[in-house]
DNA sequence: CGGATATCAGGGGTACTGAAATTC
DNA sequence: CGAATTTCAGTATCCCTGATATCC
């Protein structure tokens, strides 16, 4: 794949899903030693931010299928990393609220996330990095208004 | 998800990952009137580039996986896009030689692709899309060396 | 023999659709 | 009633492993 068609390399939309699966694979890699996953991080980054939310809300916030957000919310709450909670004022809603043992596993998480990032984008200067970032936060942006 | 937490939108593999989602729905949806898929192209592009090849060094040039080379070159060989037929030199191989249906049909669909990028890099200049195809592919080479 | 190629069977992760049950 | 939330069943695609047959 070093010698990839100068057809498909010049497709960002080539090189990005090229970058995401390798990046993906370092995720596995980096996170599988801990026992966790990525959406594991998504989820409790979300609720770090926002405080406890309803599983339909932390879904929009970090882009996670409705379908999908159940098992993955179970997961944590088998590791006690969360609680779930019927909502008083609605009860059509879990509410998911991080523990304390949570919050500590968030800021691991958050510390072997930055190593992968580091890992990820080695071949760029500092300088190039925040471009980078700068670039695909606008691209992202672009798709996903307001 | 146009809100999503600082923490998860700071992270290059993250933005990577949801571009490359976005990229891959803009990919069916632009590819599904004419009846194609993304790795047709990556397939019909290679060949281009490099002449009738083996499924083993198509794979290795356009990262598809031993495994589903086969069927994918199946579905050009149906379209009547490519042909397949054992090499006299070496009959473990088998060469995949474009047709000249083929080759219109790599013409339509580069032209398709283009518009599908424009799309996707909407948000930027042609200086800053310039500049965002080049710092990704400092990053891919530096992870697929030489 | 070792090594390479093609092929197939199957697993696992991810994104998604459709539908049901519950509650507002 | 319509609309929102949760939940589950099932589908599709992609990436990957393991195994087999064939051939160099």
């Amino acid at each position: 794949m070093n010698q990839a068609p100068a057809r498909l390399r010049r497709k960002p939309s080539w090189l990005i899903s090229k970058i995401s699966l390798h990046a993906h694979r370092l995720l596995v890699e980096g996170l599988a030693p801990v026992g966790a996953r990525a959406y594991h991080y998504a989820i409790l980054a979300t609720l770090e931010e926002y405080g406890p939310a309803s599983q339909m809300a932390i879904g929009q916030h970090c882009g996670i299928d409705r379908s999908d957000i159940h098992a993955m919310v179970s997961e944590l709450v088998d590791q006690g990393l969360v609680v779930q909670a019927p909502d008083p004022q609605d009860r059509r809603r879990n509410i998911i609220t991080v523990t304390p043992a949570g919050q500590k596993r968030f800021e691991q998480l958050d510390t072997v996330l930055d190593e992968i990032q580091d890992n990820l984008v080695t071949a760029l200067s500092p300088a190039e990095r925040t471009q980078l970032v700068s670039l695909l936060t606008r691209v992202f942006n672009s798709h996903n208004p307001r």
